[in-house]
DNA sequence: GTCTATAGCTGGATAGAC
DNA sequence: GTCTATCCAGCTATAGAC
């Protein structure tokens, strides 16, 4: 990731929290040029502009434009992860966790479409996630679909685990993308997909309720 | 669309002919490009380079990069809502029209994926459709939907027609986006969303059969 | 309608001075 | 770690000869 050439941990409290401050900007900043933008617009040219730094300095700290792309692509994903987890930790019926997991899917993405589109949609040219950065997305991906794995106890259907997860993620991911496509602006509950899941729920309750 | 500087019907049958044959090329090279390199991928100088011309010719049929994507977005609607028309139309029971909308969907983006990608996704940074293509897949789209809203008196539900449509809509496009997204050189019925249909078919009978 | 030549732009990336 | 200078590549688009 960060291009370590004076070796990593020879460096002063003070350069390290220094370093660190400046990879942090060059994230958000990132960050911001792809929401305003697209995540195709990310550049390290318009990065130096927005920083304040000419275009080689970036090159301290990471080794090249695919290099922060592969950065912000990790990011989003730790950060979906732990957005999910906190996101259902309360939900108690197997309608609940649907329920918020379908909520937790579209908000992680209206709140941060940059990261929605650059880690579920990935429409960016010359960019292939490392293999690091894979097994980030293969973990985090593993977690999230072993908790929706796990309510298949409490629904009356015979489809494999695999094949529900698979299911209810397909729908999920359906309607978050149409959402976003058409009307990004509208918050959870508004717009014709915005404002689906009550249907939705109500037509997974009447095929799955058991007894 | 097209750049008719020497107005547009004085012109020799013969002529008439070349011209609309150099067009036709260049939207299937156009696509062959998008197909095999992504949508992005579309320059003015790799069509030139691979129709052996010269990159200044090509302005003599299109007014420019833009106005090729709108070219072929407009043919990607249209050829969309011929096929569905087709693929759907000798449906009997609800169950099958519902099958076979998702499995049109489905496979018209695996045989054309140039399309689906510009028509459904459209990640194509400066590209905007005209309003008249607008208008074009509009027209289309409706046709589609009021397909899907008819089949609303089959089938026990109080949802409202839209919202059925969305679902409906949602659905597939799940299953498609994520199929072409990480299988998209599986056919129809294999791998992990192309084989969810009969999932979704049982999961809509459950919920939707009457009596 | 086709070409050559070219303007003008944006971009990634490196060399090397300080 | 920052900068200037620079290279090289790709692109859209136009001017103007043939």
């Amino acid at each position: 990731m960060t291009t370590n050439k004076p070796t990593l941990e020879d460096m002063s409290p003070r350069r390290r929290r220094n370093r660190e401050r400046t990879i942090q900007a060059i994230l958000d900043t990132s960050r911001v040029i792809m929401r305003e933008n697209g995540v195709g617009a990310l550049s390290m040219q318009e990065l130096a502009r927005r920083l304040d730094m000419q275009a080689p300095s970036l090159y301290n700290y990471f080794s090249g434009l695919m290099d922060i792309y592969d950065a912000v692509f990790r990011l989003g994903y730790t950060l979906w992860g732990e957005y999910f987890k906190e996101y259902i930790q309360d939900a108690q019926t197997w309608q609940d966790k649907v329920r918020l997991a379908l909520e937790a899917y579209l908000t992680f993405a209206l709140s941060n479409p940059e990261l929605y589109q650059l880690c579920f949609e990935r429409p960016v040219p010359g960019f292939v996630p490392s293999e690091e950065s894979l097994q980030v997305s293969f973990g985090i991906l593993h977690d999230v679909y072993e908790r929706i794995g796990k309510l298949k106890k409490d629904i009356d259907t015979d489809l494999p685990t695999e094949q529900l997860a698979d299911l209810l993620l397909a729908i999920t991911h359906g309607i978050t993308a149409l959402h976003m496509a058409n009307e990004p602006h509208l918050p959870l509950g508004q717009g014709r997909f915005g404002a689906l899941f009550p249907a939705v729920l109500s037509l997974l309750e009447r095929a799955w309720s058991k007894g």
